[in-house]
DNA sequence: CTGTTAGCGCGTTCAA
DNA sequence: TTGAACGCGCTAACAG
C-alpha cells in the first residue's frame, strides 16, 4: 500500500481512505491512486484491514448440506448479491450434526464476520451461547415459529404441512400418509409431517407418518410406499417430505401399476426444477429458496450500513402449486 | 491471548507456541494453558495469526454454479475433509461469467489462502496471470486435457463424449444425436458433445449436435427432442449433456408415446441420484464428483504440509453405467 | 481534503 | 523450554 502511495505521491492513509471511500478523496489524488494501483497490480490485504478494523466483509454461512438443492439455491442467490457489494461468503456443511455446526461457528467467529447465517432455529446450547454473546448479526434461515437468536428469514414448516393435508382433503382424499426421509435429523421435514398429521386429524381423517432413516432420495420412495401400503392398502393421498421422494414415488407407482393421481394423489415439497415437467407433473409446495437468500443478503447489507437495527422475522411464505399429481 | 497467558502464568508467546505445537511446551505449562483457554472461552483471532504468518488455513473455491449438483457434491466432500483439518472454504459462484470469476479470484487472493480451487481450465487472461504470479497452489478441477496453471484434478470430457457414442453404437444404434443445454457457456458439456460427434464420425455414423441456449433442465429436453426429431425423424440413439436433460427426455418420450429404449436409446451424464431409480432407469456416465473433492482436499493438505511439491494432474476417470435406457 | 500517529492480535526471531 | 522485542499491512482517530 505504501508503494502505491509513493507512486501516486500521496500518503498511505490517503490510499487507504480512497479504497474505503473514494468520494472522500480529491479527484486528482483519486485518479493518481487508481493509476498506481493498476500499474502496480496492487491487491489489498484484507486480513490486515480486518485486523485493524475489527470487522471484515465476510459472511459466514452454515448449512446442513450443500447437496440439498434448497440450500444450494439459497446460498447461490445470497452469494450473488453479497459479492456484488464486496462481501464474501465463508461456507460450511454440518451434515445435520450439531457438533460440526459448533465447530464451524467457532471457526467463523474468529474472522470477525459481518454476519453469521445458520440454518434452522435449533442449535447446540453452546452454539446458542456463543452466538448470543457475539456482537454481529445472526440470521437463522429456512425456519420460522420458534425463538430466533437474532434475525430469522423463512416460513413455517408446520403450516406447509397443514397446507399439504388441506389440499389432499379438498381433492376428496380420505386415507392419507406422509412419507418422510431422514426426519430424525431434519427437523423441518418433521415439522411438515406434524403439521400434515395435525391438519388431517382436525378434519377427522387419519394420517399415518411413515419414516425412512436414510436421506431423501428417489430410492427411499420405494421402501416408503411399500410400508405405507402395508399399513393401509387403500391409501389414496400421499405427501412426501420433498420432491425428490415424490419423484421416486412417481417412478415406483408406474412400476407397480398404481395410477397417479387416480389411485393415489401425490403432493411433494420444494417445487424443484423437474417437478413441473415430470409425467404426471408434480403438485407441490414452493418455498422460494432464492427469495430467502435475497432477503438475507439485503438484511445483512442494510445491517452493515446501519440502516436497520431491529431484530427481524421475515416470512417468505410458500404456495401450493397444483399440477397433475394431486 | 494475553489473558490466557496471565491466567496460566506464562508469557503470551508460550501460549502461541502451545497453540501451534503443543508438544513443544512442557506438560505442566500445556495443562495450565489448556485450562485457561477452556475457562476463558478463548477463540484465536485467525486474522491476526494469518497476518503475522502471511498465510491462512483458508481455501478459496470458485465454481460456475452451486445449483449444479456436480459442483455441490465436489465442494461438499472437499469441505468435509478440509474442515476436519482446520481449513475453511471461502466460496463463490461465477454463473459461467469470466469477469465474475476474476473478481472472485481477486477477492480470495487478498486473504492469503492456502490454496485456490477453480473450475475448468479456461479463464480470462488476467485471471491466469494473477494466478500464475501467486505463491500458493492453484487447483483446476473437473477438466483434464489442456494446460493447467498448476494442478488439475478431473477427467477428459472429450473421452466421456466418445464413450457415450461408443456405447450407443455397440447397442446397434445408427442415427445419433447429442442434446446439449447451455453449451455456449459450459465448455465441458461442449467437449462431451464434440467427443461424441468425433467418435460417431470415426465409426461412420452421423451424429447431430442440438443446442439449447438455456441452462440444463427437464424443460429443455422437450425442445431439444423436438428439434432433433425434426432433423432426423428416425433417430434411434441420443446422448444428453447431463442426467437432468435425460430425465426430461424420459418424461417427454412418455408423453409422445416414444418407447425408451426400444425406439430411442438414451444415455445421460452425471449419474445423479434419481438416475438409478427412474423408469426406465438411466444409462449414464458417472464422473465421481465426490472423488474429485476428496483428491483436491488431500492434495491441498499435503501441499500445506510440504509433503508434495510437484504439479499434479490427477485423473479421476469416469465409467459408463449401463441401465435400462440404453 | 491530507498526513501523522498509534495500535489491531498474533507469529517469529533470538537470547536467556 | 520460555520470554522480550519487533513487525505483519492496514484502519481510525486526530490535527493540520
Amino acid at each position: 500500500m505504501s508503494d502505491v502511495a509513493d507512486a501516486a505521491n500521496v500518503s498511505p492513509s490517503t490510499v487507504s481512505l480512497y479504497l474505503r471511500r473514494p468520494s472522500a478523496v480529491s479527484r486528482k489524488a483519486g485518479a493518481a491512486i487508481a493509476g498506481a494501483i493498476e500499474a502496480l497490480g496492487y491487491v489489498p490485504n484484507l486480513m490486515a484491514g480486518g485486523l485493524a478494523a475489527a470487522r471484515t466483509r465476510v459472511v459466514g454461512v452454515v448449512v446442513p448440506s450443500m447437496r440439498n438443492a434448497f440450500f444450494a439455491e439459497t446460498v447461490s442467490s445470497m452469494q450473488a448479491i453479497l459479492s456484488r457489494h464486496g462481501f464474501q461468503v465463508m461456507f460450511g456443511n454440518t451434515d445435520y450434526n450439531d457438533e460440526a455446526e459448533l465447530q464451524l461457528v467457532r471457526a467463523n467467529l474468529s474472522w470477525s464476520p459481518s454476519a453469521m447465517v445458520l440454518t434452522g432455529l435449533h442449535h447446540a446450547p453452546l452454539t446458542r451461547d456463543l452466538l448470543r454473546g457475539a456482537d454481529y448479526p445472526v440470521v437463522e434461515m429456512w425456519e420460522l415459529g420458534g425463538e430466533p437468536i437474532d434475525h430469522a428469514v423463512g416460513f413455517s414448516h408446520h403450516e406447509a404441512g397443514r397446507a399439504a393435508a388441506r389440499h389432499l382433503v379438498r381433492k376428496g382424499r380420505k386415507r392419507l400418509a406422509f412419507l418422510g426421509a431422514r426426519m430424525h435429523e431434519d427437523r423441518r421435514a418433521m415439522q411438515r409431517a406434524e403439521g400434515f398429521a395435525a391438519e388431517a386429524k382436525a378434519r377427522g381423517i387419519a394420517a399415518e407418518i411413515v419414516h425412512h432413516i436414510k436421506p431423501a432420495s428417489t430410492e427411499a420412495a420405494a421402501a416408503l410406499l411399500a410400508r405405507a401400503l402395508a399399513k393401509d392398502p387403500h391409501l389414496d393421498g400421499v405427501a412426501t417430505s420433498n420432491d425428490i421422494v415424490a419423484l421416486g414415488l412417481l417412478f415406483e407407482c408406474s412400476r407397480r401399476g398404481v395410477a397417479v393421481p387416480a389411485d393415489i394423489a401425490v403432493i411433494g415439497f420444494g417445487d424443484l426444477e423437474f417437478s413441473a415437467f415430470s409425467n404426471p407433473s408434480l403438485t407441490t409446495i414452493r418455498p422460494f429458496g432464492d427469495v430467502i437468500g435475497e432477503e438475507i443478503a439485503r438484511l445483512i447489507l442494510d445491517l452493515a450500513e446501519g440502516k436497520r437495527r431491529d431484530a427481524a422475522a421475515i416470512n417468505t411464505g410458500f404456495v401450493v402449486v397444483e399440477r397433475g399429481s394431486a
